[in-house]
RNA sequence: GCCGAUGUAGCUCAGUUGGUUAGAGCACUAGAUUGUGGAUCUAGGGGUCGUUGGUUCGAAUCCAACCAUCGGUACCA
């Protein structure tokens, strides 16, 4: 007989991938987000909530095979065995959720959602399985404008959040160059992907993080990385690579000098010239807009999504004095999403913002002087005056001010005062029975206290509670406003 | 998926060449100082020493496998 047998306890974590989120990093999102909010408004997209579930058919994931069930996704069957998802980003969902009630919405559609997404992967220092994402979309339109609007937000975006032009830029191209571009170093006559494109694309994709040297040997034999592993090139021809790499080296801060360059590489492809010919408008129509804060630069290594960008593709990425925040926002055309659906062309452009990053700078920039909910602590004197106590909160909160009655063990005085310290407590109301004779309450300035106390060294002068004054009972809520008023 | 590093209390870590009942600080709870700001004192709770197997009279310590975490890399709508 073992009654004393030890329990096995649950382990208190977050699952990989997940995090929690306080309260001042959850107030600092809420803010960003009604500034993200008013932005999408002014320029007249409307909000659309759709399900965190979708049908794995909806979102365009092939079914998950037995080994693995959810590659890339969080999936699962449904009671008839359909199988269920939830949603990786917020484009899919909008796909289907225009398609689904094409006939009561205006075309173009411009809509705009905020929400977690989740991607069931590996998560790395900056990825997370649950993140947040901001998006606005045009759905039924193939013009320009609309792709430049899309720039026009995020540079507004970011204005609005007290980002100047030095902060960030947002890097341009169009997919349909890329695909000029495969022509004219003779890969490939179609413009359907295939699998040396992809490997191509890829490579092209990730010349910020490896470098040129990095990306000759991916379209190249191949390269190993610092911990040994070993990537499979394309094996394109050295020809071929020269071309490619000296596309990628177009870099000019004259936007009209980069399509000059870009022109003399693709040479006569068609659908190269047709990118090039969008690039070219929306890049007029960003500079004639005389806006200040403007940040762009064409850029030809902007790959992005591989099997759902047609057209215009761009990304916006942040950098601040302590270093680079990365990508910050992404977007592009994508003119086969809804057809999926409708069977007919719905042409679509859209962005997103993820704001999470955003959300953490910012937190971390004023962490420093960050406010408590907690306006005011009630204190528990005297365990036989609680009446007295829970009036005052009720009267205080009945006025808007946030208050906490100290409903922790009243034993020691000293400890509530510590806990209305650690809450960021503005101030204390300290009532005993002297007080409640003398029809009276002691208000305690905790800040002033706390600077107070830098200069005090021994207790006399603490007791002297210069921090500390009494109010007449019934003046206390307007007292208390006054002060908060501050 | 591949490569590397690391696993002892909620957190940060000690733990000797293998040797009693595995420790400290912080945090938490209670008590004392009987009405005031990160104080002091006392007591307490909290550990399958990542897991399993092996070597041994004896394993947190040595060996093996596995698992997890972190980092890099691949994939990424």
């Amino acid at each position: 007989m073992n009654i004393s047998k030890k329990k096995s306890r649950p382990k208190a974590i977050t699952p990989r991938g997940f995090r929690d989120n306080f309260h001042s990093y959850l107030k600092k999102r809420e803010e960003v987000q009604r500034v993200v909010n008013r932005v999408y408004e002014l320029y007249g997209f409307e909000r659309l909530e759709t399900p965190a579930v979708e049908t794995v058919d909806a979102l365009g994931k092939f079914l998950p095979d037995i080994n693995r069930p959810n590659e890339g996704v969080f999936a699962w069957q449904d009671e008839n065995d359909a199988w269920l998802a939830l949603r990786y980003d917020l484009t899919a969902p909008l796909a289907r959720a225009f398609s689904q009630h094409r006939n009561t919405l205006q075309v173009p559609y411009k809509r705009y959602s905020f929400g977690p997404v989740w991607r069931n992967e590996k998560p790395g220092p900056d990825r997370f399985k649950e993140f947040y994402q901001f998006d606005a979309d045009i759905v039924g339109t193939s013009s320009f404008m609309a792709d430049a609007e899309m720039c026009f937000i995020v540079f507004d975006v970011l204005k609005e959040l007290g980002f100047s032009t030095g902060d960030y830029c947002t890097r341009i191209s169009n997919r349909k160059i890329l695909s000029g571009l495969i022509q004219a170093v003779k890969l490939a006559d179609t413009t359907i992907l295939g699998d040396i494109e992809l490997v191509v694309f890829r490579a092209i994709d990730k010349l910020d993080r490896l470098g040129l040297e990095g990306v000759k040997n991916l379209l190249a034999k191949g390269r190993t990385d610092s911990s040994g592993d070993f990537t499979e090139g394309a094996n394109l021809s050295a020809d071929q690579i020269d071309t490619i790499i000296s596309f990628l080296q177009i870099t000019n801060d004259d936007p009209n000098k980069t399509l000059e360059e870009m022109k003399f590489l693709i040479g006569d492809s068609e659908i190269g010239r047709q990118g090039l010919s969008e690039l070219s408008n929306i890049t007029d129509t960003l500079l004639s807009k005389d806006i200040s804060n403007l940040s762009f630069k064409i850029d030809p290594s902007v790959v992005r999504g591989l099997a759902y960008y047609t057209g215009t593709v761009f990304e916006t990425e942040l950098s601040t004095p302590t270093g680079s925040l990365g990508s910050i926002s992404g977007g592009g055309r994508y003119d086969d999403l809804v057809s999926r659906f409708t069977g007919q062309k719905v042409p679509s452009t859209g962005v997103s913002i993820g704001i999470d990053r955003l959300v953490s700078f910012l937190h971390e920039c004023d962490g420093n002087n960050e406010k408590g909910v907690v306006d005011v602590l009630v204190t528990v004197m005297d365990e036989n005056l609680i009446h007295h106590y829970i009036k005052i909160a009720t009267e205080l909160r009945e006025n808007g001010i946030n208050t906490d009655l100290y409903v922790g063990n009243p034993k020691d005085f000293g400890k509530q005062m510590k806990y209305a310290d650690l809450r960021g407590a503005a101030f204390a109301i300290v009532v005993g029975t002297n007080e409640v004779e003398a029809d009276i309450v002691q208000i305690k300035d905790l800040k002033l206290g706390s600077k107070l106390a830098d200069n005090i060294s021994s207790n006399e002068e603490w007791k002297e509670q210069p921090a500390q004054f009494p109010v007449k009972r019934e003046a206390l809520t307007k007292k208390i406003l006054e002060l908060l008023r501050r």
